[in-house]
DNA sequence: CGCATAATTGACGGTTTTCAAGCACTGTGG
DNA sequence: CCACAGTGCTTGAAAACCGTCAATTATGCG
């Protein structure tokens, strides 16, 4: 790992690994930290019920953590493994709307609208914790904590989404593949794991629909940005040779 | 107007117009409504400061309510005229972010990161209220009833921007524009403005960067569209003469 | 009335999609 | 252990679509 870290004591893992060898993100790195603060806090001045928080729940590969239009109960955030999300169509093919590494969060969008506005499903087998946001006391004054945390995390997936469609409609497909490579990388990067050479756990037809490009060009791009030296690909491992490189084709 | 309404006791306008002879939206009908509810509320129990709903500020055209960067301190409603939001850049041209007509909320991302990450712009002479939520106290139960309204609309704001990016990534130009122009006439008749004649306030390039396309491609579509009968255009005036074609263009 | 800005319209070229074929890898069952 | 099928990936060729550039017209404003 690039940033070896200490487990936390919440952790049951050291050294970010865990049994099956895969890169496991710690507590203090995830997304979900701030708000099991806040519950471990409320836990011991108001008494929050059990099984609110679910701590490493496995997922295998394929598998849904839930389906457009189930009924919101709870926030899950990424231990090990990935996740997408998507639009299901029926006539036409599934939009894919996002990337779920060790760390971030899923779901926090469907609590608004008490039910979840897309799919989630596990690209490779991973594990989740997840927050049962229905087991918790309808009032009290952790809540607002808790809310103010969920109001930023809300505010800056608005953020990104803007930021992101600029990128997606008024860039190239080499500047939006180049973009979305660095972007992972350092959102990898960010949560403890290594940024400059990680494994692709979707296919190139899914980059392809989440960038608005055909699977094709996705592949093409790769064995071009590879014969510039710019990356190493091997299958859907991928390692960042050049990231100033990168930058400069991702057109800033 | 399609729907003529009852002025509400909070409304100062009847009839939906205001003395420029403008369309202006009724307080029932605005995005701010329950937010003001809550307001009122808390106003008789708790007693909130003056100065917190500053009513129908007027803003002229290109007069910008808040810039990017600036510190957050308030959400704004349209009442009358139209706003674009916009990223500023430097180098290369604005990208637009989105645009805002009556009864329709601006600045809400800015509330979760302290600043408003993005420019909002007047696209013609209107009014706004402002609700400055720097001057709400810091605690009290009336907050949790309006952070769980603002949780809702961040949420409904991140689950429309997911649909946008399906829309924008995945159609032709042609759909893209279609369902814009669909999109805007449901928006205003959803707020009780007439929804199938009426201004677009906005350039043919302010639509084509929103979309992803040049301005010339709005403009050959737009004539595309005039002489399949679908609409019709006279400068900026839109009337939309065959919803169900415009559908159809519009790919769904 | 004249200038500045915005909108229209045409021609051309580049990028990306689509269609199609062949290849590589995985996992399964004999 | 190997053959096989299935899936995903790569690569090629042609066409569609849209962007850019440029010229012209229309509109608004002083």
């Amino acid at each position: 790992m690039d940033t070896p870290r200490i487990a936390g004591h919440r952790s049951a893992c050291s050294a970010g690994l865990c049994s099956g060898g895969q890169p496991e993100v710690e507590c203090e790195d995830c997304g979900l930290d701030p708000i099991c603060l806040v519950l471990d806090y409320a836990d011991e001045e108001s008494g929050v019920p059990e099984g609110v928080l679910i701590r490493r729940r496995p997922v295998e590969r394929g598998e849904a953590l839930f389906h457009q239009g189930d009924p919101f109960h709870s926030i899950y955030a990424v231990k090990s493994g990935a996740f997408k999300t998507l639009i299901p169509h029926a006539d036409q093919a599934d939009q894919v709307i996002g990337f779920h590494f060790p760390g971030e969060l899923i779901g926090t969008e469907g609590m608004a609208v008490a039910a979840y506005p897309c799919t989630a499903r596990a690209l490779a087998n991973s594990s989740v914790c997840e927050l049962r946001l229905d087991r918790l006391p309808d009032s009290g004054r952790p809540l607002e904590a808790l809310q103010r945390s969920i109001i930023e995390l809300l505010g800056r997936e608005v953020t990104f989404s803007h930021e992101l469609i600029g990128s997606l409609v008024h860039q190239t497909a080499q500047q939006r593949l180049a973009g979305f490579l660095l972007s992972l990388s350092e959102r990898l990067q960010r949560r403890g794991l290594p940024g400059r050479d990680f494994t692709l756990s979707m296919s190139r037809s899914d980059i392809g629909n989440y960038l608005g490009l055909a699977g094709e060009t996705i592949s093409r791009l790769l064995t071009r940005f590879q014969q510039q030296g710019l990356i190493r690909i091997q299958r859907r491992r991928i390692v960042i040779l050049d990231p100033a490189g990168m930058a400069a084709a991702s057109g800033s």
